[in-house]
DNA sequence: CTGAAAGCGCTTACAG
DNA sequence: CTGAAAGCGCTTACAG
């Protein structure tokens, strides 16, 4: 049906061989033989079966992509970079949802793995040895998780962490509060470390909720467990929960930003559109995909180190965005006046 | 290095014909050779090589997804339910993002075809002529889009844009607002007619804004376009504008709900996270990336009409939910008086 | 029920 | 510079 290399060869009067390198190699064959099998090629429609080409090849020209939850709005914009930089290098993406079950993960990806030429884990909820048998499939690299011995793209800097401690306790919150996440996430031990570190540091009580999974209705629940507790500022384990915070205050009427600072933590999208807008740790998602999938080609490559003891790791800096849930500690007010408000414009989404 | 069907076949010491049988057509085989096999197969950690699987099938077990913006909200949960409906079916998903790029489809199209089974087009934006091209790559659904002769999950029912002029009528709006989406987009136009006509039908007048692009960031310019109006009543495009007609009119003290009533369509899951939660036109994504596997698989194995004057259309339903956006035109509340004011929970996200 | 052989559509050392 | 041949790892008629 579909036109091949054997009828492009035909239709020249020449072998395959000669065709195959005119397409893919093509300073190794006459200048005027490469013009007429290209010329040729184009008239026929032809196009390379890359099932075939893969097979000889051993390579797919493919690499697999797995998240926990594409529907999780932290995923999306990393998947976008993902395939973006993946399509400007003529590489196919398989994408792979374990729908947040971390037995699925080596499942997955063991499906995926005699299909691509490396694989990308997105925050992979599973213990570190199913990683490293993972890692044993192919070329792996994790992103948002540090694996023994893999490399990774790591946006787990705690600079954020500490600059959203610091925000609130110059804000003269004493009683600051954290919303933890699930129990096992990797991100949810850091970020509760140094969070508990910094208050400890300024002088700041520390106390922990949860754990909480990353769900707005999860933040709903939280919210409740605030009031009347004393505490004055928190830092949520992720934007929804945090979201899911403001949601509830505003429906029964408490002042964010006043009565309670609220901190979320990757600066997505939604940050912006609640109200008051989220005051937020940037968590730089896209630039992690596109780095990802560069750490990936180099250790395709053999350029980087990507096993031993001392893999390549990729580490990106976060940031504290403050927008308009978090303010002065109640009592503290006084020493803002006169308030200014300060506008900030709803970011695209 | 890594195991193949010869190597379990000398294991065993049988031939690799009797090895594949007892792999990928058990009954084909003696019981017990078919039982030692998967054994040693297991026992030697051997996984089929699908590319090579693909090459003599002609088939590659993988199947095209192709979206616009893998970042806008809308699209995430189909994504998911075709990614989770493959994996179901022992499916690999190629995932395609053209960025908005109408021109863009096509080619990302052509590249994948060699490489699947057949094409998901969710969305497309470019012309149908473009869309009949791509339909001649190999068995193409789209989604969210009629095509002229091509099958086609649709999720554009005019019952849900029905339903929500109607609420506004008779909540008493006599000027309704439309914040029109991107003018090519085959989604506004239908949503447009629809709009006007039923606002016709219930005497109301309808005025356009626009067109916007499905951003946030659209929807806040939407609203100050809305000021002084008189338009008590409006209808975005899509809940992103919505979300920012809502943040715009909280930032400058408007009451949603009371002063304007705003309703969005997708009812995405950021609708529960605004304030005031935002009343929408749910449309069935998730069903839809469902049935379009379905529908997909159905026309792989030739079960259902594909192509002709009466292609395979699966028409998916949309209805009204109501939320905190919407109320009495102003003037009417009197009538509905004493307000009994309604919670409803926030959605999980 | 089992095996030897051909074939899927490419690529690429090896000769000429 | 070009061609014949082998090979990538499977599947499956065709014999036995």
């Amino acid at each position: 049906m579909t036109v091949n290399l054997a009828d492009v060869a035909e239709a020249c009067g020449l072998s395959a061989s000669t065709v195959s390198r005119a397409l893919s190699d093509p300073d190794k064959v006459n200048a005027s033989t490469r013009e007429r099998v290209q010329r040729i090629a184009r008239e026929l429609g032809y196009t390379p079966n890359r099932v075939a080409r893969s097979l000889s090849l051993g390579r797919t020209g493919t690499i697999g992509l797995i998240v926990p939850d594409i529907a999780n709005p932290f995923f999306p914009p990393i998947i976008k970079a993902v395939q973006q930089r993946c399509a400007a290098k003529d590489l196919a993406v398989v994408l792979g949802d374990t729908d947040e079950h971390a037995a699925d993960e080596l499942t997955r990806a063991r499906a995926m793995s005699k299909q691509v030429d490396g694989l990308i884990m997105v925050s992979p909820r599973a213990a570190d040895a199913k990683m490293a048998e993972i890692s044993k499939l192919g070329p792996t690299v994790f992103v948002n998780r540090q694996v023994p011995r893999a490399p990774a793209v790591l946006i787990e800097n705690p600079d954020g962490m500490r600059q959203a401690v610091e925000h609130l306790t110059a804000l003269g919150h004493r009683r600051i509060g954290y919303l933890a996440g699930p129990r096992r996430s990797w991100s949810n031990q850091r970020r509760r470390e140094v969070i508990a570190a910094v208050c400890e540091e300024r002088g700041a009580e520390f106390i922990e909720y949860g754990p909480f999974e990353p769900q707005v209705q999860a933040g709903v629940r939280a919210a409740d467990l605030l009031h009347g507790s004393g505490v004055t500022g928190v830092i949520a384990y992720d934007d929804l929960i945090a979201l899911g915070v403001l949601a509830r205050m505003a429906e029964r009427g408490w002042r964010a930003g006043s009565e309670i600072s609220v901190i979320g933590i990757d600066d997505s999208p939604l940050s912006g559109v609640a109200y008051p807008t989220l005051t937020s740790v940037h968590v730089p998602c896209a630039e992690a995909g596109t780095a990802a999938v560069d750490l990936l080609l180099d250790v395709l490559d053999g350029t980087v180190e990507a096993t031993g003891d001392d893999p390549a790791v990729v580490q990106l800096e976060t940031y504290l965005v403050i927008r308009g849930s978090t303010g002065p500690a109640p009592g503290e007010a006084a020493a803002f006046l006169p308030q200014t408000p300060v506008s900030i414009p709803a970011p695209s989404v």
